[in-house]
DNA sequence: GTCTATAGCCTGATAGAC
DNA sequence: GTCTATCAGGCTATAGAC
């Protein structure tokens, strides 16, 4: 019993922290905060986290895991316009459904320092990314395109201001301008 | 005398700031860190600017001010076609410019909270430049492209993987792929 | 008008009782 | 697994020296 409520409070926790590091920024949350929305005391937290950073790490962690699973099922195409497309079309399922997350992670610079110390490390992660989309030799034309359509694709797609338009309408524009970005040819848009 | 050591002070705080911000971050800069480097107290700094939000401001204000009147100059033209020009290539050149400055400002809640607060308004120049660039009665699709180049060329101009290339390159490349993104005609490049 | 000294309150973090 | 107690360090504020 104690370990359902542990696993239980453990995961509220984490939900709280999300929902209260969207609203206030990870540096305006503090863990009193967290620990009043849950009704326990500071110390409480610490117990399931040493670390303010090992929170924020674990909520961004799930979102990591999924962006490293995409990289490796797109890198496994053997053409590159495939390993491309795959790449994109991902990206941006990715961003579209974690679209609170995505506006946090690229705001907030505890949240980036959590996961550039993550496991694999954002860094090589986004070094992936732009190898895969400029290719492996690419000059640096081709790196300001793919880093370019990578940032802008995730501010743009955790922005504010399109908080109002729907994910599949979201989901086709981005893939949209992505295309006309790195040179792949237009989609019928059914 | 001692009104030009005052001038002198804040100007040297706010060199200082910019600095410290750089290399830690806004969060990770103290006020204590500021005194120390300046070889004053807590306090003299704290008779300078009320609060650390108002040295965010401060810093960030230059960049600031300089897109207003880059967005006032664009809107003169009568063609949008100019207009969109004229955006394209001022923006570029501000990113580049004050490429420290972006990639603070893009990455740090502190600063980005600061300038929304600012005195034009962030979230207004913001959508200024959208109107200017995807038009007046601009759909969704033309909004998301606006956002993406804006957004992409700020964090691209700003990251730390291109802070190897020279202004002159980058510039021309992050102007390229603007010019490509809003359906502007190729320009011969020299 | 410019700065120092000092103190308040809050935060992240630790130690140890229950 | 959760609490109380406590600490160092951060921002903010005031009083007062010069």
């Amino acid at each position: 019993m104690t370990a359902v409520r542990a696993e239980d409070t453990r995961t509220r926790l984490l939900g709280m922290a999300l929902q209260l590091f969207a609203e206030h920024g990870v540096e305006g949350t503090s863990l009193q905060m967290i620990a009043d929305a849950l009704g326990v005391t500071k110390a409480a937290v610490y117990y399931h986290f040493k670390t303010k950073a090992e929170i924020t790490e674990a909520v961004a962690e799930p979102g990591v895991r999924e962006l490293d699973l995409l990289l490796v099922a797109a890198a496994r195409h053997r053409r590159r316009g495939a390993q491309v497309d795959h790449l994109l079309d991902g990206f941006v399922e990715l961003i579209v459904q974690h679209r609170v997350l995505v506006a946090l992670f690229s705001s907030d610079p505890g949240l980036n320092r959590a996961i550039a110390k993550s496991a694999h490390g954002m860094d090589g992660l986004k070094e992936t990314m732009i190898g895969l989309l400029a290719g492996p030799d690419a000059d640096v034309a081709g790196r300001v395109t793919a880093l370019v359509t990578l940032s802008g694709i995730a501010m743009a797609g955790g922005s504010p201001d399109l908080a109002g338009v729907d994910d599949e309408t979201l989901r086709r524009e981005l893939v949209d301008v992505g295309r006309r970005l790195l040179g792949r040819p237009r989609r019928s848009r059914g």
